[in-house]
DNA sequence: CGGTTTTGACCGGCGC
DNA sequence: GCGCCGGTCAAAACCG
């Protein structure tokens, strides 16, 4: 239906092996992007960070902890009998990033599918929920954008990638890479 | 055809 | 206990 503002945002070279998803963003937009944060001087189209939650004292984003290999998922069991599995229900630490952007899609070189989408009170655009499709990762992420200012979108990444990032492209991954751990020096 | 998106239903937590 | 709310499931539609 929107597939015409689902682009890729590094998809210039992504359809080598998993080009399955959409169309392919045209470099201009890429270069906008990296271009804006790569611009650490001043920063036009990222905004800032933040940690909209952590409850666990110890559940801070890089702590290995029990939340290391990104396993942490809490298997939850609907439809069913509501039967837990003794899982645990520790809610795993989470940060999130701003950003000026068009396209609500930042490719950061991972792939995602998306599993969900919501309406946000006091919101008039929707949130998205993406799960990474590496076998066994349980990274999520999730966009939505500002009502305020539609012109910024909020990212919020769920857990830490334990495989390589299979895509070879720009260096917009290990900008990302360096933000996992950048909200330890921050408090 | 296989993987992804879409979309309404559903679940658990929380506040009243 | 009930209703709201954020998050997830899952079946069908969709697409390359």
């Amino acid at each position: 239906m929107e597939n015409n503002i689902h682009p890729r945002f590094s998809g210039i070279n992504s359809s080598t092996d998993h080009g399955t998803t959409a169309s392919s963003l045209s470099p201009d937009h890429m270069m906008m992007m990296t271009s804006s944060l790569y611009n650490s001087g001043n920063l036009d189209g990222f905004v800032g960070f933040k940690r909209p939650e952590v409850h666990h004292p110890a559940a801070q984003v890089g702590d290995e902890g029990p939340y290391i290999n990104g396993n942490n998922e809490t298997k939850l069991l609907v439809g069913s009998s509501g039967k837990k599995n003794g899982e645990k229900k520790i809610r795993k630490p989470r940060f999130a990033f701003q950003t000026r952007s068009q396209v609500d899609i930042l490719d950061d070189g991972y792939r995602w599918r998306k599993y969900g989408q919501k309406a946000v009170k006091n919101n008039k655009f929707p949130r998205s929920y993406y799960r990474c499709t590496y076998q066994g990762c349980n990274v999520k992420k999730q966009v939505q954008r500002l009502s305020t200012d539609a012109s910024i979108v909020v990212t919020t990444y769920e857990g830490m990638h334990t495989h390589p990032v299979e895509k070879p492209t720009d260096n917009f991954e290990q900008i990302l890479n360096q933000m996992h751990i950048y909200p330890l020096s921050f408090k």
